[in-house]
DNA sequence: TATTGGATCGCC
DNA sequence: GCGATCCAATAG
């Protein structure tokens, strides 16, 4: 049975969001091509006080998706070369997040070799940029409605193990914040 | 207007 | 370990 998770999902609070979302899908709908992945590692930024959110300035042009209504994508550019793919969650007005940082390929496996250019399995999809190649996710889906039908999330009954939560990876601030979610023993984590 | 450094990846 | 390579954010 598949369930697509509607926008009361993403309006709870961060935290479990992220618990939430691993071994649910993201699936992504374009040209008639199907692309989803089990996510399996995530992260939380939340609030305008968390120092690695992008949102601890204050609104801005980049971030203002954040602080809008859940159930929306944030992706933004970075690095001169890489994507990052989040959720918006929580009420409006409260800029807060959810990182995707890894999934288990599911559908459209060939399409995301040919896209990464790289025919290795575990080199797929196990990093927040990796996942936004192989997936084709840029710009043109910031701000996509994660309630609609291009870019959505299902609950196929996948059963999880343990959740391990770990300090975020990739910034200098606010480490010490267990805001990183993985599911223990998967082999498409970003990191060991 | 100029400068700086980043929620990364892949090669050396 | 480090370079690639763009652009948002900040300082001047």
């Amino acid at each position: 049975m598949k369930r697509k998770l509607n926008r009361s999902f993403y309006r709870n609070s961060t935290l479990e969001v992220a618990k939430e979302l691993l071994g649910k899908y993201l699936v992504i709908k374009r040209n008639g091509k199907i692309l989803s992945g089990k996510i399996v590692e995530t992260e939380a930024y939340i609030g305008p006080d968390d120092p690695a959110s992008h949102a601890y300035r204050g609104i801005t042009p980049r971030n203002k998706i954040m602080f809008g209504k859940p159930g929306y994508a944030y992706v933004y550019f970075t690095y001169g070369m890489h994507h990052c793919l989040n959720f918006v969650t929580e009420k409006a007005g409260f800029p807060a997040a959810v990182l995707i940082r890894a999934l288990e390929p599911e559908e459209g496996i060939e399409i995301m070799k040919m896209k990464r250019k790289n025919s290795k399995m575990e080199e797929l999809t196990s990093g927040p940029g990796k996942l936004c190649m192989a997936m084709g996710i840029n710009r043109t889906l910031n701000g996509a409605d994660l309630c609609g039908k291009i870019i959505f999330i299902e609950d196929r009954g996948a059963k999880i193990g343990t959740i391990v939560s770990t300090n975020r990876i990739g910034i200098n601030l606010g480490k010490k914040r267990k805001w990183r979610f993985y599911v223990e023993g998967n082999r498409y984590i970003s990191r060991k």
